[in-house]
DNA sequence: GCTTGACCTTTGTGTAACCCAAAGGTTTTA
DNA sequence: TAAAACCTTTGGGTTACACAAAGGTCAAGC
C-alpha cells in the first residue's frame, strides 16, 4: 500500500507517515518504476507501535532506539523500562509545577475583582502581574506548550 | 548597563537578554560609540515584569501584547484577564492528560512484574508496549517535553 | 489520445523560546 | 601591551510534525 492508505489505516496524517520514514522508524520498500514508498501489513503494525508508544510518552529518538534493538533481535523491553523509570517522575514534577500555576493564575484572577485596572504610570505597567512574586533562581519551566 | 549586567541583576542569561531584544520586548539606547546595548532601570523593570508574566505561562507573544498596550499608555489589564481565562482550562486539560500518561506508565510498570521481556518474534517487538490499547482518534497529545 | 483530479516525490520553511558557536571588534586588567 | 572578558551579528540546533511549492504519476472519463 501506499503513504495514504498506511496513514488512513493507522489513523494519522500522511505527512506523519512521511515524517518516520524520513527519521528512519519506517524502512518501506520502493517501486522500482515510479519511486513510491510501498509499504506492508508490518509496517501497520509497525506505526501502531509507534503510535502506543508515542501515548506512552517516548519521543522519537527513543521508539526510533526501542525499534533498532527490536530490529536486531534483542528486546527492548529493559530499555523500555529503564526509560519509563527515568521520565515517569519528571511527567510528576512536571504536573506539580503546572498544578502551581493553575493556582497562580486562579489566585490571580481572583486578585482582580478587588484590583483597579489602572493605567500603566510609568511606575506600575500591570500591577495584577507585578503583584506576583519575582521568580526564584530555582525557576520552574512553567511556560506554555502547543495550543491543539 | 550592559547586557550581562541587566542579565546577573534579573537572574536570567546574557542570550536572554539579547533574545527579548531581538523579539522587541527590549529596547535599550545604543551607545554610539561601539554600538553596545545601554540599559537602565526601566528595563530592568521590564524584564522582571516579563519573567513574572512568564511564570504566570504568557507566551512572549502575548507578553509582547500587554507592553505594547502598556506603551500606549492603555491599561493591558483586561488583556492579561482575557489571556489567562483562555489559557487557564487549557493547563487544566493539560495537567489531565499529564496524570493519564502518568497513570498509563505505572500500569505498564506495574505490568512488567509479571510479564516476560521475550524476545521479538516477529509478531511482537515488546509486549509492554503493545498490550496498551490503540490510540482512539481522539488522540490527546501526552508527548514529552523538554527535560532539563 | 488527452485532460482532469488525485496522488506521489523531494526540498525547504515554519513553529517556541531560547542555547550555542563562530568570527570579529572593544574594554578592562595585569 | 597582551590576554581575558566582554560585546556585536549571523546562522544553526532543538521537537514532531504541518504546509507549500514544483514536478512526476496514475486512473477515469470524454
Amino acid at each position: 500500500m501506499k503513504v495514504s492508505e498506511l496513514a488512513r489505516k493507522a489513523g494519522v496524517t500522511a505527512e506523519t507517515v512521511r515524517h518516520y520514514t524520513r527519521e528512519g522508524l519506517l524502512a518501506p520498500q520502493r517501486d522500482p518504476h515510479n519511486g513510491y514508498h510501498l509499504f506492508d501489513h508490518t509496517d501497520l503494525e509497525r506505526l501502531q507501535f509507534i503510535q502506543r508508544a508515542r501515548t506512552l510518552g517516548f519521543s522519537i529518538a527513543e521508539i526510533h532506539q526501542i525499534l533498532e534493538h527490536a530490529d536486531q533481535g534483542d528486546s527492548p523491553c529493559p530499555l523500555v523500562r529503564d526509560l519509563m523509570a527515568e521520565r515517569l517522575p519528571q511527567i510528576r514534577a512536571r504536573i506539580r509545577e503546572l498544578e502551581e500555576l493553575a493556582a497562580r493564575m486562579e489566585q490571580a484572577l481572583a486578585a482582580w475583582s478587588e484590583m483597579p485596572d489602572g493605567t500603566p504610570d510609568g511606575h506600575s505597567l500591570c500591577r495584577l502581574i507585578e503583584s506576583f512574586p519575582e521568580p526564584l533562581s530555582g525557576d520552574a519551566e512553567t511556560r506554555p506548550e502547543a495550543s491543539s
